[in-house]
DNA sequence: TCTAGATTGTTATGATCTATAACAGTAATG
DNA sequence: CATTACTGTTATAGATCATAACAATCTAGA
């Protein structure tokens, strides 16, 4: 133990006091979310699905037939991001665009059997990861955190 | 009333669900970090500050003579990034880089008058900007919810 | 001391993400 | 039927972020 004072941040003179920063929700919030989207891009990773077009695909595979407009909203991305988006899901063959009857602007956007396949199979690594990430929460814990969250969105919506 | 239907979700045929979604703590982290963030981004833009040199400044004004590496380490970005950031406070005379007598490769950081100003009326502006965000939040409500976000991170330190 | 390896700040580069504007085709409205 | 609005798309630019490479400097071991 050379460096004894290392362990304590009181004695430790390369020590950074972060602790303005640390008592700001936006600062936690932004540390917190850049180390979970992090790891949770790795999860997803090996599916060939990013953060994004995971969200993408789930909300199809919930919304058979949803239109490209809506989901952007639904995502709160803009319609011109999700174009690439869409193609990429559709080029894995995981979403149709198909014909809407009564609109021929819009395209409805439905899921392939290969689609559901990948849903279940990144949301069930998704739940694994989420479980070992916050393995020292109760279920109680978490149901705040997320309540919380969405209180702080909330007054936007 | 023509569309009545619009505002119940479950009769609504436009409406997008996003429950699968919105049970992930990782889903709701982003969304609610991207709304901060931009919010808090429009607070600082009038002070001349990013997120990022904000946070940057407020650890100079704190660790005066913090090194370039430890602050890259405390904001959790790499050095490289940081060097613009540095550059672009220095520009505006908030801090100097100062010679390290015991080593000529680093740079201390040190605030300048102006960055002890600036790092002031930028923090009152947040701590105003968080307290309208979180309005109907108490006190103990939001210790709860930056004690879970620390939580969250605090496995992988 | 001398040398090999590590560290500091820096530059350059590419990947990703995001917002904006503009467009053609189509629908809705009066 | 003419104007207006909407849909998906393309192009573009800005911001963010990670990686690799570099010169200068420090450190540790032979």
């Amino acid at each position: 133990m050379t460096r004894a004072a290392k362990a304590d941040p009181h004695t430790d003179p390369d020590h950074v006091s972060d602790h303005t920063l640390r008592d700001l929700a936006g600062y936690n919030l932004r540390r917190t979310s850049q180390i979970v989207q992090a790891d949770l891009a790795k999860t997803l990773e090996p599916l060939g699905l990013r953060m994004i077009t995971f969200a993408a695909l789930v909300l199809i595979v919930d919304n058979a037939g949803v239109r490209q407009t809506r989901l952007a909203n639904a995502l709160a991305i803009e319609r011109s991001n999700l174009v690439l988006i869409v193609d990429d899901l559709e080029k894995r063959g995981l979403i149709q665009r198909t014909q809407v009857p009564t609109d021929r602007r819009a395209y409805a956007l439905v899921p392939t059997d290969a689609g559901r396949d990948v849903y279940a199979r990144a949301l069930n690594a998704v739940h694994a990861h989420e479980a070992a990430l916050l393995s020292n929460f109760d279920a109680s814990e978490i149901a705040t955190l997320i309540s919380l969250l969405k209180r702080v969105e909330a007054p936007r919506a």
